[in-house]
DNA sequence: AATTCCTTCCGTGTTTCACTTAAAATCATA
DNA sequence: TATGATTTTAAGTGAAACACGGAAGGAATT
């Protein structure tokens, strides 16, 4: 059997440091890269070579999915590995949805680590206990309520105008401001603010708040 | 020179583990506790024999700032030495006002985290680089605007009951339904939701948002 | 040609906001 | 305990924002 080439990334240098010590004594395990900047990941033609890529970055945003996405897109072959104690449920939906093959939450420990990269290794996808009772979860309501749980509640459900129009009302402008700002009456506005609660389907204006900021739309 | 007695905690277990491999080989450093539930450390009496305390937590929110508060009054020998990549600059700000005797933030390495000990336990503070610059930032700002930056813009100016509304109303609660959970009048609710905006000089409901967000009174 | 979606706008009624006033209740403290 | 400050309660009024529905013109698709 071959020696298993991965890579360790994590934001914080001292935790890539920590899980590098942690596996760099096992025999069929090559730390080939390491870094704590995952924003310069994409560039390095180095992934080739990577079986597999251990990521820990401190919060699962849209950046970090996408990251994820256009790695994927890139090196097909490469098996991702999330190491993180995100507790936003979405997040963690759409980090596996967007191809992330294995999953250690809080509770994992060494040996769970290794045990997900033989696993991934061998093909299969790992994810660790309360992960894959989440999926479980998830996977139940999905069926009890058809498919409620997975329509809209999207930014790409979203026109670019009415994008446009979440921000600067999310960066505090009022309607007549975002109406002047646009050229446009400020029924106009209201309606596109209608479209987007129905479309998001949301009550009050928190949740777009907390909604804009969850996408990386706004800025807390 | 007698050893070091540490405490390594982690909210994620491989984290720990990883940061308890890069000391555990050192001479003069002994690892006494380590765990990864945070929340239970408080009751523990080992803590007494502890000189250093290594706290890895994912986000600094009050509950974290407070379980440093208690554990500085409870063992008031007991270093405590922050391992975080927060970037919120008010949590961090609190979390060092508390009683943080050292911060290591993101571009830390183990050599950093050994100095960060050897700092500590010779009785000095241990900042890493950035947290430094973020030190002196305050600390500049503080003395152009006089006091603006800390006048009001706080939670403190607020009293107890806006604060309760505030944290109703940040969680989609209509001031109907705030006005029934409490039994009083809608236009009490107003009231105090217009004390509020006039004490914290704030504009619009996104605004009110975001500083309940940052001040850790809800979650996004 | 028909359909779907986007953008624009209005009507109507409800809710919330902004600003003001104000009366009890509570607290501080001299 | 009396006095003043703050908090909590509430209402009036006009403006702004929201909820819901309707609708017309245009662009893109089928």
């Amino acid at each position: 059997m071959s020696c298993i080439n991965i890579g360790i990334f994590s934001e914080h240098l001292l935790l890539q440091e920590g899980l590098c010590s942690l596996v760099e004594s096992i025999e069929d395990i090559q730390i080939s890269m390491k870094g704590n900047s995952i924003d310069k990941l994409l560039p390095c033609t180095d992934l080739k070579k990577i079986h597999i890529l251990i990521l820990h970055p401190y919060i699962l945003n849209t950046t970090v999915i996408n990251l994820i996405e256009q790695l994927i897109r890139t090196y097909p072959k490469l098996q991702i590995l999330i190491l993180s104690g995100e507790k936003n449920e979405e997040n963690i939906m759409k980090t596996i949805k967007t191809g992330a093959k294995g999953f250690l939450a809080k509770e994992s420990d060494k040996n769970d680590l290794l045990e997900a990269i033989y696993t991934l290794r061998s093909g299969h996808d790992y994810y660790s206990k309360s992960i894959t009772k989440l999926l479980l979860k998830k996977y139940i309501t999905g069926l009890k309520s058809g498919e409620s749980l997975f329509v809209n509640k999207d930014i790409k459900c979203l026109s670019s105008r009415e994008l446009e129009i979440l921000k600067l009302w999310g960066n505090s402008y009022t309607n007549n401001e975002i109406s002047e700002e646009l050229f446009i009456s400020v029924r106009t506005v209201e309606s596109h603010k209608n479209h987007i609660m129905q479309k998001l389907n949301m009550k009050t204006a928190v949740d777009l708040v907390k909604f804009a900021i969850k996408n990386n739309i706004i800025e807390v």
